[in-house]
DNA sequence: AAAAATTAAATTGTACACAATTAAATTTGA
DNA sequence: TCAAATTTAATTGTGTACAATTTAATTTTT
């Protein structure tokens, strides 16, 4: 009975074998628990992502958001009308390339970031996870995001 | 120099050291690359996991598929009602129970699962990881999401 | 048994994601 | 130089997610 215990080799159509799956809910369950927090900051999850690239350096433009979040205009026009609505960001387009918009924070932008402090701090509580396990996991997600993100093969 | 090297005990807002970012990003990634191989399926990702279900155990109700899935039926109605389209499931009240829908396979959704058979194959041949760290990233990653799914502390 | 409570889907409304196209500005190259 | 190619956002259209409400069927309580 030396191989009954062992993963299959043969990669298999069931739900709870993949990978995928795992992700994808892990991933959901992630923002469902970060939603009551940003609710009392007024933001979605995709809106506070935005938010911390902006806190760490102000006045991108939509592109070069988009490539740290990986996101494109499509998603990211509309999400960026929202948070100017709020009355966090402006969107200007540049006079050195009208082509490109700038995004900056407003007082009231950069004034939020005290309030989000608290978010992480919630959530280092609400994982119960070692400082190691985090940053693994952490670390093992992006190498697989990278992995995932390289040509494949046949292109 | 002890801590120079070590991991933050503070958590930050710096988006790079975010774990609900890292989850975010990869499992994007990863729905972008079944995106082709779903295409020729004419299935989206989330139809290709309800397929998954229906396989393994035909004839769930929206709201067997839902606990399953973790998605309510604000997500699944319009889903299934376009698998239905596609002439892959039927819909149908129980007689034992009208407010139940039960969601079986047609002979067309039982014959896809052959060419579905392809898919993990061309995956793991894409993810390029051993069996074991594929293994444990996917256990990880499931009882993360059960650490989430568990009721705060202060609920 | 009839009212009240519960349950299952569907519906409504908001906000992503992302492919594909469009429009405008800038850069490149014959 | 000026037409062609490229780049940047915005727009359009489809398909999730999910909160909140509604509708209909069933179960529980009095």
């Amino acid at each position: 009975m030396l191989f009954a215990m062992s993963s299959p080799i043969t990669p298999t159509l069931l739900l709870d074998e993949q990978l995928c799956f795992a992700l994808y809910a892990a991933s959901r369950r992630m923002t469902a628990v970060y939603r009551p927090l940003l609710e009392a900051l007024e933001l979605t999850y995709p809106q506070y992502l935005v938010m911390l690239v902006l806190w760490e350096r102000d006045g991108l433009t939509v592109r070069e958001l988009g490539v740290r979040l990986q996101l494109d205009s499509g998603t990211l026009t509309p999400l960026l009308k929202r948070l100017e609505q709020s009355g966090l960001v402006q969107r200007r387009r540049r006079q050195s390339d009208e082509r490109e918009v700038e995004i900056t924070l407003t007082e009231a932008g950069r004034k939020l970031h005290e309030r989000a402090a608290e978010v992480p701090r919630c959530l280092a509580e609400r994982l119960c996870m070692s400082v190691d396990a985090f940053v693994r996991l952490r670390d093992e997600l992006k190498s697989l995001a990278a992995q995932l993100a390289a040509p494949s093969d046949d292109d």
